[in-house]
DNA sequence: GAGCACTGC
């Protein structure tokens, strides 16, 4: 008895799960149907405004207040009706007991007392069952009525849109309901509109409980089933949503703003695509089933290194074990050219260790772009090989070092290699080296590039490895001293790649037309859209859940999911969350998810062709970051995303005419586009003088080899000849950027070096300190305004957040109350002890210049000279020496204030010049500090002007 | 009152 009560309180709508089960139970299932026919061409609003819906309405009131309401209110109603009959029996069977209690004289009241116990001691047992009963019988009334509401919706229907055409949803929802009636009409009874409580008493005068009940409870059992009670909620839910989709959403033919022959959902803009070409997957699909063969085979038999081994022979390059060692055998430097899943990463290094290439202590290096992938490959292959990670295998990154003096196989971020090369620029401990992901084409794997090809000629033992992605082999080849070209077939499932037919104007709107189509009209698989920034992405998915809202009951679940590197790492986890059954994820994501995130079960790739890009002008000594179309090479990488775990499709959201013809072949690699001060400075370290004719792959244009010269000069690492000083020597030891690493070594002479590794660490992790929620602004803007005081810039302010959060014992509590994004913080303390490490190295002594921030900013000043900007006479910033018209970025703590001479940390165009991270100076410091660069004439001039301004600004006021 | 792709030492 307390289980249904208590059943009957947590679900609020009982009765109409019950109904809505029973209904389902008498319709053949169908997943299409059931799940097509949520809505209805009729409102349901207007529904209930009529008459005859009344009374249903009443039902449901009554339900409503039932929830939370004691039990025995739930006696009343419809479904109370048997149980007062039963109640008021009972009640005269009570008083009868009273009676008998007195009198106890005659047989014949001897033989009522014992019925009446009789009676007692069934109620018990059977009330339980008195009531399905009952709350059966109310529902088949519910039954009834929700027959006659769907007669009353097809006749609604047949009236309103008659003679019009109808999509395909809408004729099978109306099918749907056509066939509901006919399958509950066809059942025994049905519209039998009054119930027949069975017989209680046999002809004796003794009540049969069990005949009494039986009856009542055989209807409202299924087959085969024990008892009568109903337990799908499946259906329920399925049921609830429709009627919210009812209730909630108009659609149908009415709505229908252009009459067309045939439509399924009408968007304003569909996009029209041709299938333009077909990526062909490699022999993927034999593969496969051999290795799901394999693995169920080896589950339970095998052991996990064995397991490993069998995987390693189900690889595309087990295949060529033996003529890959036999052409790195014969060839000094091989390009090898395999696409991802070929196993080249993990096999290479392996084979060649089984080959001996590792015996007299020496090692392999295999180079990664970076840190996530060296650390994650190392440790794959430490499994298949069966030892400890950081024993025979191991990875080397910044911050991290994980190898030992056995490591055989050493995995490492190209950066890594390149600083190997300062200590030993022989590699001698090194028998092979392999610069993988080559076609990247990272600085540091530009210049290692130079370096190993010189290296090689020097070592005639030193093996060299290139892979890269089969588009530019020749180049590498070429490159390399026209080096032997190895391919091995990659894994990956066909592609079919769509172009738009005509060009799109707008990117973010035909993106979002696409997703929705594909939504509504593609089969299950996630959906994985390039855009070329947060904002871009912020907007989309705006718009996307504005358009989905109206379709919520229409189509299925739409899960939106964002990404890009400034998000804050417990959002980005929610894009591998997998996707719940019926629904879709779409991810809308930036170039993160072209190479450094790999996503599963992405089936759609869209690809609007573009992404931001940063270039280097060498004249303005600015950066840009503007959004520029995509090469072809990153066209191809991004399809591919589609196409990992089964067939896929990728709409490109240009003409198959623009991919041809007005798309570069492969993006401009970054050493061409950069400020090169640090790839000189370390050149110049590695003893390489003539830094111009370095034998660059792609060699960078002169002016920004010059322009890094000069500032060198002017940060006095280089002499007049162009040789590396003292200073430069040291500033080298530092792993970032020449100007903080200048400002740094300054630190020494003002006594600061404490807080200057701090600001430089701060300064480095970026712009990703600060986190600014789209809905928390406001309040992520004042907590930000609590790190400004009077005279403090936005340099002193990070110095400030570092050491709040050091006082708040690097807290992760602190960092959210206060808008800060640990993920940076932490970083930043890694940096920051490095610094501190390399500080001692350099024999600079830690020490804090206290309250004196004026020694910090002339530290500042120090590193960042040629970043100074002065106030003009129209309020404008203007840089000292190119007369450039500058804007202090409205994020800066300065935006709003009017400092007659600042120095910034960078100075990026994105849509106006703007400065970045700002402090305040004293503009006699620049002709203190550097003479060299500044004369006492532009600073007069400075004072002038500022003379002029306050007494215009007197005579106004 | 703007908006910052991705890396690496």
């Amino acid at each position: 008895m307390n289980r249904i009560l208590e059943f009957d309180c947590s679900c609020p709508t009982t009765e109409t799960r019950l109904f809505c089960e029973e209904l389902f139970r008498r319709i053949p299932r169908n997943k299409g149907l059931s799940s097509s026919v949520s809505g209805g061409s009729s409102d349901y609003q207007e529904l209930r405004k009529k008459k005859k819906y009344t009374l249903l309405d009443a039902g449901d009131e009554e339900e409503r207040s039932n929830v939370g309401v004691g039990n025995e209110k739930k006696d009343s109603g419809e479904s109370g009706n048997g149980r007062r009959r039963y109640r008021k029996r009972r009640q005269e069977e009570e008083d009868e007991e009273e009676e008998t209690r007195f009198q106890h004289q005659t047989k014949e009241e001897e033989m009522k007392d014992k019925m009446v116990r009789r009676f007692k001691d069934t109620m018990k047992s059977e009330i339980v069952a008195l009531r399905e009963a009952s709350r059966a019988r109310y529902l088949k009334d519910r039954v009834k009525k929700k027959l006659e509401e769907i007669r009353d919706e097809i006749e609604d229907d047949d009236n309103m849109f008659g003679g019009i055409k109808l999509s395909e949803f809408e004729t099978l929802r109306q099918n749907y309901k056509r066939r509901s009636v006919e399958v509950i009409k066809s059942r025994p009874e049905a519209d039998k509109d009054y119930y027949e409580m069975p017989e209680a008493y046999d002809r004796d005068g003794v009540i049969n409980q069990d005949k009494r009940f039986a009856a009542a409870v055989q209807r409202y059992k299924e087959p085969g089933e024990t008892g009568g009670k109903m337990n799908s909620f499946r259906d329920q839910e399925v049921w609830e949503e429709n009627q919210i989709g009812k209730a909630t959403v108009k659609f149908g033919s009415k709505d229908k703003k252009t009459k067309s022959d045939d439509y399924q959902y009408v968007f304003d803009n569909q996009i029209v695509f041709t299938k333009t070409s077909v990526m062909d997957g490699e022999k993927y699909e034999n593969d496969l089933c051999s290795d799901r063969q394999q693995e169920s085979q080896s589950r339970d038999k095998l052991t996990l290194f064995t397991k490993h081994q069998d995987q390693r022979r189900n690889l595309p390059i087990y295949h060529y074990r033996e003529e890959l060692l036999k052409a790195i055998k014969d060839h000094q430097i091989l390009v090898v050219v395999g696409e991802t899943g070929s196993g080249k990463t993990t096999q290479l290094p392996q084979y060649l260790h089984e080959a001996g290439y590792t015996e007299h202590g020496k090692k392999i290096a295999c180079t990664q772009p970076r840190r996530v992938a060296a650390m994650s490959v190392a440790a794959r292959v430490s499994k298949e090989m069966g030892v400890k990670l950081g024993h025979e295998v191991g990875y080397s990154i910044r911050f991290e070092d994980c190898t030992s003096n056995k490591t055989v196989l050493e995995y490492m971020t190209d950066g890594m290699l390149l600083r190997e090369f300062l200590v030993d620029p022989q590699l001698s401990s090194y028998s092979v080296v392999m610069v993988d992901e080559a076609h990247e084409r990272t600085i540091s794997t530009d210049i290692l590039f130079g370096l190993l090809k010189d290296l090689s000629r020097s070592r005639s033992d030193l093996k060299l490895l290139i892979s890269s992605a089969t588009l530019d082999a020749e180049k590498f080849s070429d490159y390399f001293d026209r080096a032997p070209i190895f391919k091995i077939p990659g894994r990956r499932f066909p592609i079919d790649v769509l172009n738009t037919k005509a060009p799109e104007p707008d990117y973010l709107d035909a993106a979002v037309s696409t997703v929705l189509q594909i939504h509504v009209t593609q089969q299950q698989g996630d959906i994985l859209v390039f855009l070329p920034g947060q904002e871009e992405i912020e907007s989309a998915e705006e718009i996307l859940k504005h358009r989905i809202r109206g379709l919520r009951s229409k189509i299925a679940e739409l899960i939106i999911c964002p990404v890009y590197g400034n998000l804050p790492t417990d959002l980005q986890v929610k894009i591998f969350e997998p996707t719940p059954e019926g629904a879709r994820k779409v991810v809308l994501a930036t170039n993160i998810a072209e190479t450094s995130l790999t996503i599963d079960g992405i089936k759609y790739v869209v690809d609007p062709g573009f992404c931001k890009l940063k270039s280097y002008n060498p004249r303005t000594g600015m950066d840009s970051l503007l959004v520029h179309p995509i090469s072809k090479a990153s066209a191809m990488q991004r399809a591919g995303r589609s196409g990992r775990t089964g067939p896929g499709l990728c709409y490109r959201l240009y003409t198959s005419y623009n991919y041809q013809n007005d798309m570069e072949e492969n993006t401009v690699p970054e050493i061409q586009r950069t400020n090169l001060a640090n790839v000189i400075l370390t050149l110049k370290n590695l003893g390489i003088h003539d830094v111009v004719h370095f034998d660059y792959m792609d060699p960078p244009p002169v002016e920004v080899i010059v322009q890094a010269l000069e500032l060198l000069t002017v940060l006095g690492a280089l002499d007049i000849k162009g040789e590396l000083t003292l200073v430069g020597r040291r500033m080298a030891e530092f792993p970032v950027d020449p100007m903080l690493s200048k400002m740094i070594i300054a630190s020494e002479k003002y006594r600061c070096s404490e807080e200057v590794i701090t600001i430089a660490a701060m300064l480095d992790v970026g712009n990703s300190i600060f986190y600014r929620p789209k809905n928390k602004q406001v309040l992520a803007d004042n907590a930000k305004m609590n790190f400004y005081t009077e005279n403090c810039g936005d340099h002193i302010a990070l110095l400030k957040v570092y050491n709040s959060w050091k006082e708040a014992a690097f807290s992760t509590q602190w960092c959210f109350e206060n808008f800060i994004q640990v993920r940076s913080m932490k970083r930043a303390r890694d940096i920051r002890d490095q610094l501190e490490g390399l500080l001692e190295r350099v024999g600079i002594m830690v020490t804090s210049s206290a309250d004196d921030l004026d020694a910090v900013k002339k530290a500042i000043i120090s590193g960042f000279l040629p970043h100074s900007a002065k106030l003009d006479k129209f309020g404008l910033y203007q840089t000292f020496k190119n007369r450039q018209t500058v804007h202090i970025h409205p994020s800066s703590g300065l935006a709003q204030s009017l400092s007659r001479c600042i120095i910034y940390h960078e100075l990026v165009l994105t849509t106006k010049e703007y400065t970045r991270q700002v402090t305040e100076v004293n503009p006699q410091w620049l002709v203190e500090i550097a003479p060299h660069y500044y004369s006492q004439k532009d600073v007069e001039a400075l004072k002038l002007k500022k003379m002029a301004r306050g007494e215009g600004r007197a005579t106004q006021g």
